[in-house]
DNA sequence: AGTATTTGTCACAAAATTGCAATGATACCT
DNA sequence: AGGTATCATTGCAATTTTGTGACAAATACT
């Protein structure tokens, strides 16, 4: 539940400001004075989000931004600019960039927050550890694991092994069931919105998903709705005879 | 194919990120910062498109808005309104002034791609996601699923399965009933403005849905109206008085 | 560095949907 | 009753949408 924000912000006492206000709000805050610092905590533990002043020491925010993006495992990460400028070529920039929002100094706490939230909301499945089980899938985000829960199957550990994407496209629709999510709102949310990507390359995860799920026998869980989208649903999909 | 989309936005920020956005999805961009300003450029190039900020300088979105539906040329125009408020009179307002859909900010690029394409796609109102019950049917837009609400029919599964077309214009027909609607009206409504199809197609979507209706016996929901079009209607149609 | 996974895209196959036209049925009018 | 306009029904070809395997690039692992 406890998002981690990331916050690279040169001055100490906005810096702390910021922080301070965060942890109050209930996030778990990681602070970082320089984008080196940064980089290397982003080795350790991948925020949720990151709070990038614009203005740094060394290595501009811009810079940094773009070795986020760059990264497999942080590229999809929300960034949220703060910049004490006016400068529209900056917003510009940084927009282009990748940024998913910007806020000027002086800001109010009260107005960051409720930019964090919003960047949050539309962002992957909620950063939510618990076990999810739905139509005899048992679903661990903690360990990673994906189980048969009915036994039936055998009595032995009925493990289901998927890749890192089909992995977060079953935890979003097993999050999310019955409702239809199209090929876009999919790619939102399981990928990222900065990452741009084939409409049609969700069909192929969605292969990928459904081939481990027949090994169980539960790949009819993942329905095609033509014309709309994909499904998670553990009602029959066909009202045939 | 390349498609002319105009903005209209007062933050150059937000105006450059979707501009940059819109042009890397290929379509050409023109900007326009107040609705005079937009007003002037309509004159010498016709948008396929316009993404209307609400919140504008001097004259609002909706007053432009309702400037564009005036005039004979523009009145055609989709238009995709942009709105940093949820507030719920004003997506009403605007949708019955004549927007083709609204986005509230903060948007992710992809979905609003994704809005414009349908929207250029089939000017269709998909404004509601609710579910519809009429007549002991119930039809959920989110579920993309069809169903009796009476339980007679209870052994069977209750799932009625309908093409895209069909989907659509049941949803329409049930969100506009006791009331009847030519083909013109439906193939505007259901199919969109600008889709050449002949009318007498609508009679084929016709008995499509109502042969998916027979297996559960409601297909007397809909009712042909000779030498007017066709209505949804829960009172039985066997008007001979 | 080398190897194994993972990932996105493409091309083609398969399946479903769609619109039209032709034909048959029905209601309305004189 | 007959004539005519309107609607119903069906088959079919064209189009659209989705499934699937292969492949190359990128990334992670040793």
């Amino acid at each position: 539940m406890a998002a981690t924000i990331m916050i690279v912000e040169d001055e100490p006492a906005i810096q702390e400001l910021i922080s301070y206000n965060l942890r109050n709000t209930g996030y778990v805050v990681l602070c970082a004075s320089s984008a080196e610092q940064a980089r290397e905590m982003v080795n350790d533990v991948l925020p949720d989000l990151v709070l990038l002043d614009w203005m740094l020491p060394n290595m501009s925010g811009l810079e940094f931004a773009q070795k986020l993006r760059q990264g497999a495992r942080t590229k999809a990460i929300p960034i949220i600019m703060l910049t004490a400028r006016v400068d529209e070529s900056d917003k510009v920039a940084g927009l282009e960039m990748g940024a998913d929002d910007y806020i000027t100094k002086p800001f109010s706490p009260r107005e960051l927050v409720a930019r964090i939230k919003a960047v949050l909301r539309r962002r992957l499945p909620e950063v939510s550890d618990e076990v999810v089980e739905v139509g005899g899938l048992k679903l661990d985000p903690t360990t990673h694991r994906v189980t048969v829960s009915d036994q039936e199957s055998a009595a032995k550990s009925t493990e289901i092994v998927l890749g890192p994407t089909e992995f977060r496209l079953l935890h979003f629709l097993m999050t999310h069931t019955e409702r239809v999510h199209t090929r876009s709102q999919l790619l939102d949310r399981v990928w990222g919105d900065h990452v741009f990507v084939e409409d049609r390359t969700v069909d192929v995860h969605i292969r990928r998903l459904r081939r481990a799920l027949e090994d169980v026998g539960k790949d009819e869980l993942v329905q095609t709705v033509r014309g709309a989208g994909y499904r998670f649903s553990t009602r029959c999909e066909v009202g045939a005879e």
